[in-house]
DNA sequence: CGACACATTGAGGTAAATCAAGTTGTGTGG
DNA sequence: CCACACAACTTGATTTACCTCAATGTGTCG
């Protein structure tokens, strides 16, 4: 609270984002370029980053934190429809408005790109177009897999779900192994997730104290979570046990 | 069924999606290099196209009729994560496996090209890898909007909403205005919707009755329906009348 | 005509929502 | 240091929207 984030990684060689961000691809040269429009921004815990239906002004990535986008009905009913951890990329290329709000569920550092200069460099850098499509693709199809979850599955396959779906992208960027115990901290309410898998959040509440009674998952305190055993979780979740891939 | 639809589209030019499929920004010479690998492909109404999981040989162009894309789980349940009208693209550049079944809805032709060869294209081509990543941007808001259906309307909201969406689409590829009443066919079976909108087949009829009862829509048989105002059916499917854009 | 796929309608059951207390934990001010 | 307020969470009792199971209706095609 007594201080900002620091906004201090001048240096896009280091930064803990590069091979994944939509800069991936980009040699040290556009790198530069790059280097040039960028600034930071940080937000923090509930800070709304852009309303729905707000002209946007600037793209960018997220370095660290988590953002959320939310869409909300006139009678307040609202569903998020998408979690952006580090490295994913927020903005349109392209479209003015945009079309839903984007929430810093956690405290959150972003690298923003002013959007005429960006979508500038954009045109004549293949690698950032071909980057942004790639990345588009994978959120089309993490959107579709969400789908499914809404759509079909249980109030408790939703949770499981929910779970093995933040052990697994914790696990990618920590870098420790999918094998073994997992162990990791949940970055959202009871309420953030119930609106995540269109649920009430004592619905939430009441199924994960079912799989914790289950042993499906352990709890220290209301956030810290750890998983004896990944099959189990995913076999909960109705997913493939097996075609099981490390994202 | 005594003939297969004729597939003879020979030219381009005249292509009756030429302007809104992933060639739309191409200029003629473009257009003739893209000439030179398409070929078209007929399927009846159940055939799939492609199956999960699936090594994808071609990418291409819904040119009429309408496609399907469902995700099953073990157990059977089935969710559709995607609806393919005309000039919509199959496929994912870059992407070996398909992610989910594609299923023709309806007698369908797509325009097909080889992967590998249209991906080469792509490479030197912008206006198609932009047109690609415009219309993937696209189809990202449509699944994330159909997520706030999924997750948060009731299930006369959920019919009001498909058949919102249908009218809608069909307006905008026949050319009729929004504007007094609209008439179109169910392209989907009860079923169908069912599989869209995370229902029953039953639950599906019971409100397609209860909107008939109640005049928002009215049916000749069971797939004809007029909507004679379409405001009164947006309210119903819980959207905002006001900001309506017209697709 | 009968067979079949598609659709409707009814009766009853159930998962999740809703309504309503409590509990836990944390920071604030007396 | 304790009392208090507050947000996040848990748990219980009741209601309800939707599912499930089952029977019946409608239209098309061989």
């Amino acid at each position: 609270m007594s201080s900002h984030p620091q906004l201090c990684h001048s240096d896009c060689q280091d930064c803990p984002i590069r091979h994944r961000a939509v800069c991936a691809h980009c040699d040290s040269c556009e790198l530069e370029e790059l280097e040039e429009i960028k600034y930071y921004r940080s937000f923090e815990a509930g800070q709304t980053v852009i309303w729905s239906g707000d002209q946007m002004s600037f793209v960018g990535s997220v370095v660290s934190g988590i953002a959320s986008l939310t869409q909300t009905m006139e009678d307040g009913r609202t569903q998020m429809v998408g979690l952006l951890l580090p490295s994913d990329f927020v903005g349109r290329p392209g479209r003015d408005g945009a079309p839903y709000d984007v929430v810093a569920t956690t405290d959150l550092v972003m690298c923003c790109f002013r959007k005429k200069p960006f979508e500038e460099l954009m045109a004549r850098t293949p690698h950032i177009a071909h980057r942004l499509l790639e990345m588009t693709l994978d959120e089309l199809d993490a959107a579709r897999e969400w789908m499914l979850v809404l759509g079909r599955k249980t109030a408790r396959e939703k949770i499981a779900s929910l779970l093995s779906i933040i052990a697994r992208r914790d696990a990618s960027l920590t870098k420790r192994g999918m094998s073994g115990p997992m162990v990791f901290d949940l970055p959202l309410t009871r309420e953030a997730m119930a609106d995540y898998l269109g649920l009430t959040l004592e619905t939430v509440s009441r199924q994960i104290s079912a799989l914790k009674k289950d042993g499906v998952i352990h709890l220290e305190g209301k956030r810290h979570v750890t998983i004896p055993d990944m099959g189990r979780l995913m076999e909960e979740a109705g997913d493939d046990t097996d075609g099981g891939f490390l994202v």
